[in-house]
DNA sequence: TAATTAATCAAACCTTCATTTAATTATATG
DNA sequence: CATATAATTAAATGAAGGTTTGATTAATTA
């Protein structure tokens, strides 16, 4: 008996990538099959070996790119440098995690919100948010309680970075004066500036 | 000869308000033309005696809504109160226009990008959208040469600005523990800390 | 080499729309 | 009332694209 696989294999993680570019790209709808199976020199049909279906395919993009995305921003939270400088880090991962076209998850979810309306996969994808959500509120009150910041309403604000950091997907080309750590810099400048303790008061 | 319009006749500003609300529920792609047409109580092709493709309907809804956020901000602009209550007024207005008019505000957020594919079409918009930025971006130059507001990159504290405001539409729940207004409140107050003289070193 | 299986492809399939067309209905004007 | 015109519809058209299907190719192992 014979078994292995042949090693004209496109390997999984390549059509991954190749998706989450072209869903970038063109976002969910806009992407056809023959788009994803043309980046990784396939057919559209052959794509069906290795994903039973284009929504899956996008599942598994969005969960890829969440998933490796909270587990650097918890390795972050998790270190031991002071809340301003985690603060400083989980923007520049967040952002360049948008440019690296590894977190399509922001600039999908302006696409996909049809998609994501269906009960068993909106699930997923709003635990995984919120638990991404939750990390960036743990760095800011901790950053109250132990003086750093101002005292304000953590969820309105982490809400807020969320907006600014996500619309990065929507305006970001890399032609673009500004190379992705230094608008992250720049951000992260933006809301730490905020955060100083007695800035809130005129 | 007769001529006048019969009258069961349904306005154009229904549709745009049915398609705006179609277009936010189920994305530009995902909205078809029966779907708005239903909303109205039409057909599909009877939706083509007032708009001659979807595109233009899309670019309908974005124009209304866009059109009218600027107007509003324009007032408030070109009034005489100081820059830090200018964008205090202008973040108010964004949020509750928003709120008001969820619909339009989130198919202008979300399909903005089906829009950028459509050659002929896109200009326009990219005007407005730009137009739009620039009213902000105004406020913000007049408070650094008037020092109101600290030095910084004007382009990517707009863009920030703008991610974190139109982000409200959607997380924004009517039924949450926060008014629009609050809501604003809380966001003007943020960047207005950020923007202090002297907040940007450490 | 022969058997087996993974990977691939080309072509067909089938559904879903946007849009068109050719009536049909309703209304205002004369 | 007569009729031109607006508004609407039901049905047809045609293209796009996700998915299936039935070979074909290549690689692995015995």
């Amino acid at each position: 008996m014979a078994r292995k696989p042949a090693e004209q294999t496109v390997h999984p993680d390549a059509i991954l990538h190749a998706a989450a570019t072209v869903f970038c790209r063109q976002g969910y709808h806009g992407a056809t099959m023959a788009d994803i199976a043309a980046e990784v020199n396939l057919t559209a049909g052959s794509l069906y070996h290795h994903f039973p279906s284009k929504q899956e395919l996008l599942l598994a993009v969005l969960d890829a790119g969440l998933g490796q995305m909270i587990s650097a921003v918890q390795a972050v939270v998790e270190g031991d440098a002071v809340p301003p400088e985690k603060l400083r880090q989980i923007v520049q991962l967040h952002v360049q995690s948008e440019i690296d076209n590894v977190n399509i998850a922001a600039a999908v979810i302006f696409e996909s919100r049809a998609l994501l309306e269906m009960p068993g996969v909106r699930d997923q994808y709003v635990r995984q948010r919120d638990a991404l959500e939750a990390l960036y509120r743990r760095v800011i009150e901790d950053g109250i309680a132990c003086g750093d910041f101002r005292a304000l309403d953590v969820g309105i604000f982490v809400k807020t970075m969320f907006g600014a950091l996500n619309w990065v997907s929507v305006w970001y080309r890399p032609a673009g004066r500004m190379s992705g750590a230094e608008i992250a810099e720049e951000i992260a400048r933006t809301f730490l500036a905020s955060l100083r303790p007695g800035a809130g008061m005129p």
